[in-house]
DNA sequence: GCAAAAGTGTTCGGTATACACCCATGC
DNA sequence: GCATGGGTGTATACCGAACACTTTTGC
């Protein structure tokens, strides 16, 4: 049970990371994590074990990853790990431990384990994601100006989004709403931009990038 | 550790199935799998378990789904199951044991435990995939018509696809090759088709479905 | 008025689909 | 010759990317 929690911060990915204080892989950092529970399944397990580190009710979003299982991959005796992905908005400055910080995804230090690996595939599937569903509501605050999200999806995907496709896009797929209301220009003056929203508050996918199509008539 | 084996047969989507002969759940299907060994990682037990049921050799893919975990899936001490999607190509018809059989996904017997759920999850993995990879590779013999090619997505998606499309989608990809060779025309008479063969063995990604792609020159 | 930032209109290229048409065989 | 199935050529629709242009503000 490890999550890769991830959020968009000054135009960079960031995961959450905790120092070890302990052998093995002392001073390393390591994702956070633990113990299945009898009594939950492994969703609701590791939104427990996260509400140490983040407040849950920061979480915009949980997805299973995948298991990982190598023998070698923790010393000692053989432990699998189901590993997710974990969201966070931009505009939220959780309360983490005194062990825990966020670290550049592009500049990791030195990780425990193979949790750089299981870092990387968290990263992979935001980025997937982010084309074909509306993914973007979980790293994005309630409201937003276009610019804003632009630097969200451009921290994320890890090069520059032009802000007028994204718009474009988002409202072709019925993603994204205006409010009508906007938000004052800034010091060197501009047009207001206006403030934006996500349609949905859930995960949807609103690129059904299915190729052989079937007939519109069928379900 | 659960494998959902599913193959394309006669039109149709067929998973492989045992009957179990004890309780619980006595004489329902179950999905074939078994424990994971202190050695070995889930793909390489998940194969391990597979050879039991299915020549190894046969298997022409296999990826990991998920894990199942809810603390009532299975009765007494709960057991998290990683889930597997395998596929045996249509020409194949591997030797398995007495207790063991296909059936068709869209007329499913009485299931054990939440296996028709996984089941489902396999199936849809697969057809995700088959709209943006080379995925059905795994489906078809080493060679064949575009015709068969036909069938076997049709069985898969679960909708008729148009042969024309089909050839066209997936050799502008790169994903399909003409061998050159024909084949003799059928009792009807007609002319005599083309075999082709999948470009490469291995999954491709062949439609990367990224918007807001990355300026050419990006990796 | 001018610079700056936001947002819109328009064009272009690429891809999937639909459908008409041509090809090669058995009888 | 004709029916049958295989394969290609052409037209159309849609979508994302690029870029020019207009709008609205601060100074």
């Amino acid at each position: 049970m490890l999550a890769g929690v991830l959020r968009a911060h000054e135009g960079r990915l960031q995961v959450l990371l905790w120092q070890r204080a302990k052998p093995p892989h002392e001073n390393r950092w390591a994702l956070p994590g633990g113990r299945l529970g009898d009594d939950e399944d492994v969703e609701r397990s590791i939104r427990r074990q996260l509400a140490e580190k983040v407040d849950v009710h920061k979480l915009s979003h949980v997805e299973q990853l995948a298991a990982f299982s190598d023998p070698g991959r923790v010393p000692g005796r053989r432990v699998v790990a189901t590993a997710f992905l974990g969201l966070v908005p931009s505009d939220v400055d959780p309360e983490v431990p005194a062990d825990t910080t966020w670290h550049a995804l592009d500049d990791p230090p030195p990780t425990a384990f193979d949790h750089e690996r299981i870092t990387h595939a968290a990263r992979d599937r935001l980025r997937a994601k982010l084309s074909y569903t509306n993914l973007g509501f979980a790293l994005a605050p309630a409201e937003f100006t276009i610019s804003e999200l632009r630097r969200i999806y451009s921290a994320a995907l890890g090069y520059q989004v032009a802000a007028t496709n994204l718009q474009r896009v988002l409202t072709r797929r019925g993603a994204l709403q205006p409010t009508g209301r906007t938000v004052p220009a800034g010091p060197s003056g501009g047009r207001p931009p206006a403030l934006f929203r996500f349609t949905s508050p859930g995960l949807e996918i609103t690129d059904p990038f299915a190729v052989f199509r079937p007939p519109p008539g069928a379900s």
